[in-house]
DNA sequence: GTCTATAAAGCGATAGAC
DNA sequence: GTCTATCGCTTTATAGAC
């Protein structure tokens, strides 16, 4: 349910996400959904990008910071990011809110996702062997390089641009 | 005209971006805008774009392919891309566009500007003493850091994270 | 060239039957 | 819990007065 949801608000923003497409791609009528959401499509938004956090946190945020190997947390990072963005097919929901206005409506769960996103990667880097100010110099350069990345392969229609981009980011953060 | 037209499109993205807010922002009534676009919404975003095209063309393409020193292009390009961007208190239209399900529909303006940017600058950058291949990479990767950048600082609400950023890039090209 | 009035369609949201 | 019907509003777009 969430991530059918999901993928209506990544493809067509949070405006363009019409109630009319949300029920083509859930296959519920309008009477159900907002039995489901009885906020309406601002909370199908804030459940969907609730999820997308409680993902990242998990099989990416966390890794960063615990992994006793910190190099390894930082791998796991960049294939957990690969897969979720399907290799540069598919956009960031959190992106697309950030650009556009529902970013004000949505400000906490934005700003948190991309903040949480650095500091785990910065403190990761920082045990990895990078001076502090480094790695947060580093951490920014690398969420910037990826949320890039997103917006160039779209641009091309060509996913090998985020491929390519991805693996010099990795080469970057020390990986093999 | 376009530039308030830009404004309202940047800021809300092509769906977003009803008619009754470009009325608000450009003072203009709905007849008005009908006879000066009689394509309508979409005729006013590929004007907007053709316009941006033009000023990138400009300020930011010609100087990097045409300047007889490529490092000075370079530091050109930084200079307009940061006025532009208003150090980061701006998004990009285009960028925004090619997010959306709008990037369809304007696939030819979307794909060129970038196409065309990473271009400029993969040429300067080969003139600037870098190895083509790295050059390369390298503009693949300032472009899609600045825009990763805006998204970045948009979502913190904090421009100083695209200065920054914008300043790292501008020393990987050879910056000073 | 700019306005107001209006059309037709789509929007988010609700009510109520089942 | 899911549906259909419908409300009230906004949307894009047009017509026609001035």
């Amino acid at each position: 349910m969430l991530p059918q949801l999901g993928e209506v608000f990544r493809t067509h923003g949070y405006e363009g996400a019409s109630l009319t497409l949300i029920t083509a791609a859930t296959g519920l009528g309008k009477g159900s959904l907002y039995h489901l959401f009885p906020g309406g499509k601002a909370q199908m938004a804030k459940e969907v990008l609730a999820e997308i956090d409680q993902w990242f946190e998990r099989e990416v945020f966390a890794p960063l910071r615990d992994s006793a190997d910190a190099q390894a947390g930082i791998g796991q990072m960049f294939k957990a990011t690969d897969v979720y963005f399907r290799s540069g097919r598919r956009v960031c929901l959190v992106g697309v809110f950030a650009l556009g206005a529902a970013r004000d409506e949505f400000a906490d769960a934005v700003h948190g996702y991309f903040d949480r996103w650095r500091e785990a990667l910065a403190s990761a880097l920082e045990r990895a062997g990078h001076a502090r100010g480094e790695a947060k110099e580093l951490s920014e350069d690398i969420v910037a390089g990826i949320q890039g990345a997103l917006v160039l392969a779209r641009a091309a229609d060509d996913p090998k641009v985020f491929s390519r981009t991805l693996a010099r980011l990795k080469r970057r953060a020390g990986g093999r």
